[in-house]
DNA sequence: GTGAAAGCGCTAACAG
DNA sequence: CTGTTAGCGCTTTCAC
């Protein structure tokens, strides 16, 4: 008999119910035409009223997809402690929001996933090879994280935030981050400021580098050839300090970039604390547009990086390598924007 | 002929590379022993060989386990935007990180969900029914949070944090709340303050009304009947306005409970702006133990709140629900900590 | 100690 | 338009 113990109710069991066969059910469940209205109908009622709720293993076996992509954060430290720090920042809160919410409607779930060492990045790419997930979307902390490589090369699905260090034949997602920088630096020209210096990221991310650099050459063509820099870590307190050094060595500033809008928090701070006014003495302007930025005292003028729709293209093109397997890397570079407030 | 495409390696091949049979091969690979020494090293070769890595939907198939919970975060708000908010505060960091601690060795993965609707909350229960996840970690935001509720009724395995507002059939982790306010306010008399107010959480949170309700009888044993508190929101900016309010309205204030590091944090740079110095002028206590805490100026004496350790006995006993589905919904309630710093 | 065989629940040809 | 028939890759009795 199939009629077994409590085991929740199988195609077998709703098939038997509306009268027809396992196959039948499927169509149904899987919304393909073909299929008599009247039946359709009965196979519904029957799927009510026994509580019937596809199996997944069942299905992937068959269908070969886990419906499920790991999202993996990658090279942030190592060990137990990074992990708290990662999540903690509003980077990955956005980012993490924007893959959902173009998951969601799809029904692929995002299995979170660190790598840190070695162990953990074969971990990842074994997760995917034995089918748990479909693919990877991979946001790193570093620019020399290993992961994508490996990735690569294991040729598994897997599409970046950010465009890695060294070429590495994956897709990527990436803002202009050259532009970005050079909107930052035409607002401030703009405004006047003269003595301008810069507060950068963490120097292993090409990002970080990128907005260095193009700011700088930025300020070169407006006729600004040197601008000193302190170096941050994207956090608050690191954009404190480095606004503290950059106000002893150089005294006569009134303008700053900062690579983030966590930094160009603790910039104001700094500021706040020295008896600078903002923008009056000196004028600062973030990266982000982080949701923080519109709070701020003096609220931020920032370089706004459409972070969501950057997260939700990730998904889109991790979902176009899952479907066709042949498809070449690309690389998908969005346009920041400048968003003006009190600060600049 | 079994030579087929691509496809990755099976047991099958592995089996006929070792010259043994699948049911010899599985054993091997889930570590069962009564399989001679010689036989399991030439399996281990052929595994190595053909680069084999076992399926992981076929074996949940017949295991009936899927090797992942689901991790939900819930009744945060509603839509896109509360998604960066809950992933932005460190708090979530902390015991997604607790969590992925203690089931990344027993190689359990998270799924991360959000059940801010009606839909998402179903589809959470849909996903473990359909064998998605044997269990889930939900992250309330509201006392008031019908998920629990369902689960409960679904008979799904899962363990909350945090006491649910209303008593609810599951398992949770939870803080001695009560206690914890005693630790702050035992700290604040300690130091001779007399004149204490209080910069609550949310109030639908249990955990922000033990915290009012346990600081405030703490207060009254040592003849403080009379606790004046203005409500934050557990955000920086929250406790910053509440501050304020509290500066306003109690000029000779001289101690602070927060309820919350973040908000313990608002309150600094509140006192700060109007020139009061902290300890000396007014004594401030947070609550948590935050990464920032330790970070602020002056460093903050708060409770600390074993967020880790309770986020892996969450897992834990996730884990032993799945394992014992006859399991009665247990509570483990920890003991905080005062960690004294500089502000209090 | 090892192999043969029976499914786990589902989808996807292929007939009819 | 619907049913029959094979498996997907793995674990697991049950014999040997």
């Amino acid at each position: 008999m199939s009629t077994d113990l409590p085991g929740s109710p199988t195609l077998e069991d709703v098939a038997r119910v509306a009268g027809v066969s396992r196959a039948t059910v499927s169509r149904v469940i899987n919304g393909i035409r073909n299929v008599a209205p009247e039946i359709q109908e009965a196979v519904n009622r029957a799927v009510a009223t026994v509580g019937y709720v596809p199996n997944r293993a069942a299905r992937s076996l068959v269908t070969r997809r886990a419906g499920a992509v790991a999202l993996v954060v990658s090279g942030a430290g190592d060990e137990r402690p990074s992990e708290a720090r990662v999540f903690a920042d509003p980077f990955f809160g956005r980012v993490a929001g924007g893959i959902l919410g173009f998951l969601r409607p799809r029904a692929v779930h995002p299995v979170l996933m660190l790598a840190e060492t070695p162990e953990a990045r074969d971990e990842v790419i074994a997760f995917i090879r034995q089918g748990s997930a479909d693919g990877a979307l991979v946001v790193s902390a570093h620019g020399e994280d290993p992961l994508p490589g490996l990735l690569a090369a294991a040729g598994v699905p897997a599409v970046l935030w950010g465009r890695p260090a060294r070429p590495v034949p994956i897709s990527y997602v990436d803002l202009d981050q050259r532009l970005g920088a050079a909107l930052a630096a035409g607002r401030l020209v703009e405004r006047g400021r003269r003595r301008v210096a810069t507060i950068s990221g963490p120097p292993g991310l090409p990002a970080s580098q990128d907005r260095l650099s193009g700011f700088r050459e930025a300020m070169a063509r407006s006729g600004h050839p040197y601008v000193p820099d302190a170096e941050g870590d994207f956090s608050v307190t690191g954009g404190e300090s480095a606004m503290r050094r950059l106000i002893a060595d150089h005294p006569g500033l009134d303008g700053v970039f900062a690579a983030n809008d966590l930094m160009a928090e603790g910039a104001l701070r700094a500021l706040r604390d020295r008896g600078l006014r903002v923008p009056e003495d000196v004028a600062v302007v973030g990266f982000d547009d982080a949701p923080a930025a519109a709070q701020c005292l003096p609220p931020l003028t920032t370089v706004r990086q459409p972070m969501e729709e950057m997260a939700a293209e990730m998904a889109r093109l991790l979902l176009a390598h899952v479907d066709d397997p042949g498809l070449e890397a690309t690389s998908r570079v969005f346009r920041p924007t400048l968003v003006v407030r009190g600060s600049a």
